[in-house]
DNA sequence: TTGTACGCGTTATCAA
DNA sequence: TTGATAACGCGTACAA
């Protein structure tokens, strides 16, 4: 049996109540005397205080819950060793929960988080399907999204990147090198940010003269192989100088495939990922790739989210994460 | 105010033993038309259990601690997916800590989660320094160790990779091709698997009536970096057509070096790295590696662990897991 | 078939 | 300066 408090009352000949102000750091009115006694006594007998009595007590767990897509993906990690960061430095706990993807998954944690009176939730959904969710909501548990739509009604916490300037930047870097041709190698355009994305592609050019042409559009998915074999099937537009790809996974793809094709990048062909993982830092050439920020966002969502839980306020809170241009090995001046 | 069993209970006009009863599915004794008005009114009123009282009674939290060392590592996220893909088919929850190769955050996590009153632990250090953790175990919580030498005096479970069995195939491998001068690039040594894979390499060696020589092992550390700047430094013993590194990490940072200094692999320098993670197969070529299956060691300690929990018996487990080579392009015969 | 009452380990209040 | 006691929400004998 474990050793509760009630034990170190009586070993010490003192009240439970006692036990529990010094435990707590409230003994301002306890004589040092008993004091030392007491911590003497946790010591020797190796007390550990029960998180879950005190919790049902003070009503809170100090713990707050990220349910994140997917683990093996260093966006995501990067995202949970910012959000744990801030956690920690705020006397939280965090409940990293993976959801493997699956919605079944997502809600199954959502649900035990709530069982286990987590005092707020991230959720970190890769994919656009919200309704379920909803629905658990109406539990009144203080949460944040990352990149979502509004199609959460009552979260509390947005944390949006601002894929539109990020975009942005990589194509006036492009553009900048003199670059012209520019093809955009999207993922899935299911997720939200695909139109914010999409826009900024479409404003850099325009801002600068180059008229957007649909045909330098070419969609896959987020993966290597997505990118790989896309290229693979359609090659590229004769006179294409730069991709910018949807992530860095498929910017290796691109990289792979022109490796294979005998194209030399970043001579021939320039390339720009997205996300700046790790991937993008240890290929050959290292590429080129536009910083999300995501330790940050995770350390931001934690902040805001803990603040709602402070305040209890119930209106709610959007935060703009800015990005920025990781210069690398993959681009270049186009050949005349 | 969240709704308790009470609440239920007092909108139905039943006693709380009753909604007890059908929550927990042991409600043979109760007549289908009560249970289903409560089931009705659960669902109306989004009741949801409260976990912390229920562990209170019950004594038992289901749910485990997984402490790593970083969640950055996919060779731990490996680790984690496992073993949190067992403890949610063994109906646990699964507490993941990121100790971020800190001692002091690591025994910080222990704590917490013995506050927690998890079921049991598994700690996977990358460190060897273990005094203080033993401290905190007087403790009766169960608990598994993945790679550790026995100075845990007091675990239940202990699983283990097979090292030497590891190195041996390697070089085996190495030695089918035709290599005879082979060098083993190792991390640092502190880890208790050092002296396995040395004797692994060494009785390989032996076994095919190569001799082995000191020279021919050199040391650095467990990262791209470390490898590189070792070569960099040493360069290569003239006549050396093979290397093998401690992990995939040391195997990137060498061909990196090969690279720049014009050398080809595999043509003229056969690389196997350790550990099969993510990197030694995007690389280019992709990395000939030793694959410990850490999904598996996951499934195995957390498998493990929950007998022990359940048994409640103290003698100690060991474990070993068995490890296979993962053929890829950075190994071929050396040239004549 | 359903309800009562107690205890789990802690905290907070108030009285001594 | 210390202690007694009532919650917190749930599970379980045992009683009805």
């Amino acid at each position: 049996m474990r050793v509760t408090m009630k034990d170190i009352a009586k070993l010490c000949g003192v009240s439970v109540a006692t036990v529990s102000k010094i435990v707590n750091g409230k003994c301002d009115d306890v004589r040092e005397e008993t004091k030392e006694r007491v911590l003497n006594a946790i010591e020797e007998e190796g007390y550990i205080i029960n998180s879950l009595a005190r919790s049902m007590k003070t009503k809170n767990t100090k713990t707050i819950g990220l349910i994140i897509p997917d683990i093996q993906n260093t966006y995501y990690t990067d995202i949970s060793r910012g959000a744990e960061d801030m956690a920690i430095k705020m006397g939280y706990s965090l409940f990293l929960c993976n959801a493997d993807e699956s919605v079944k998954k997502e809600i199954s944690y959502l649900r035990k988080l709530m069982e286990k009176q987590v005092d707020g939730i991230i959720i970190i959904s890769s994919l656009e399907r919200d309704i379920e969710i909803e629905k658990l909501f109406k539990i009144n548990v203080p949460f944040a999204v990352l990149n979502r739509t509004t199609r959460y009604k009552d979260y509390s916490v947005r944390v949006d990147v601002d894929n539109y300037e990020g975009m942005q930047k990589g194509i006036q870097h492009l553009i900048n090198l003199g670059h012209k041709k520019i093809m955009y190698l999207q993922g899935e355009t299911s997720l939200f940010f695909g139109k914010e994305r999409m826009d900024g592609y479409k404003d850099a050019l325009l801002e600068n003269n180059i008229p957007y042409r649909e045909e330098f559009v070419g969609t896959s998915t987020f993966s290597v192989g997505g990118a790989y074999d896309y290229l693979n099937q359609h090659g590229l537009i004769p006179g294409t100088t730069a991709i910018i790809c949807g992530n860095d996974n498929m910017a290796l793809g691109a990289l792979n495939w022109a490796k294979d094709q005998g194209i030399d990048v970043p001579q021939e062909l320039s390339i720009i990922g997205f996300d700046d993982t790790i991937f993008s830092a240890i290929s050959v050439p290292k590429i080129t790739t536009i910083n999300q920020n995501c330790h940050k966002c995770g350390e931001i969502l934690v902040e805001e989210l803990l603040k709602k839980i402070h305040e209890n306020n119930r209106e709610q809170l959007i935060v703009s994460v800015p990005t920025h241009l990781v210069l690398r090995q993959s681009t270049a001046k186009p050949q005349v």
